[in-house]
DNA sequence: TATAAATAGGATAAAATTATCCGAAATAAA
DNA sequence: TTTATTTCGGATAATTTTATCCTATTTATA
């Protein structure tokens, strides 16, 4: 469904925020240790992530990443999967066709359209903020 | 969503379906030209869908690959799904995590659910029957 | 100002997916 | 039985995704 990189970005975003409820930024380091995911690679992710403003960065000794606490709640899996998977969930042809759209359908185009609106619902509403608090509160986890 | 096996290998049940109509047995040739695919690939994606029995492929001199007119209405999306990309858009944790069930759930857990129950309903009530009759009458095209 | 700590970003490497090529095996028809 | 046709399957290559490494840049503090 997702990339592997977009599981990390979302799961490393929902740790950021937990972190940043507490005002405590996290580096790369600590957030791979806590998603289970390779530290590089989620450092380019987190990269993307703050080019896209769905996180922040502040660089240098006592630096780290972070999530202003107000904004929590309007952020959704939305624009993580967006910032990182771009847009072709929502806009891709189901089969891959170049061209697809009501006057020239593939053959999945309408059956496909319920889908993708269900997925679209749910990541445009779902906050990091409800998410976050599942894992403070042990109801979710970040890894197995 | 699917991989670009996955996609090649339904776009090619499709064909291989409306001739089946008619009695004729395609070549990955004459599917790869009609679907817009790479014709080797789609030769590759052709066998494991014969392996898993989704169709029937018939060797030598007028040979080729055909489906049983007879059993149409009844293979549906969900099973070349699975015998090309398995059935991890089944099982397989939203946010990739090895273990995550009701009593270890990953944070989109439960939101997931109703994600990939439509998207499961989806498949299992799609016949390649009626996708077959789509292209047929012109109401949907297998390439762009 | 110097130093240590932290993110940014380029260069590579490894792995997975997608794609190509070619000979072997099977089969219908001449 | 020979030939032409067609799928099967192994080897290989190209591309994309995932992952690693190293240096530059930034910044708070001593």
């Amino acid at each position: 469904m997702f990339s592997k990189a977009c599981e990390y970005g979302i799961k490393a975003s929902i740790f950021i925020a937990i972190n940043s409820y507490e005002g405590k930024r996290v580096s790369p380091k600590e957030i791979a240790k806590e998603i289970n995911s390779p530290q590089a690679f989620t450092a380019k992710i987190l990269q993307a992530l703050v080019r896209h403003k769905v996180i922040n960065s502040v660089k240098g000794a006592y630096g780290g990443f972070e999530i202003n606490k107000n904004e929590l709640k309007y952020i959704n899996l939305s624009q993580i999967v967006k910032a990182i998977d771009g847009d072709n969930i929502y806009n891709g042809c189901g089969l891959g066709l170049d061209k697809c759209d009501e006057n020239h359908p593939c053959p999945v185009h309408e059956k496909f359209i319920t889908v993708r609106d269900e997925l679209k619902h749910m990541l445009e509403n779902t906050s990091l903020e409800e998410l976050a608090l599942d894992i403070k509160s042990g109801a979710s986890f970040l890894k197995a």
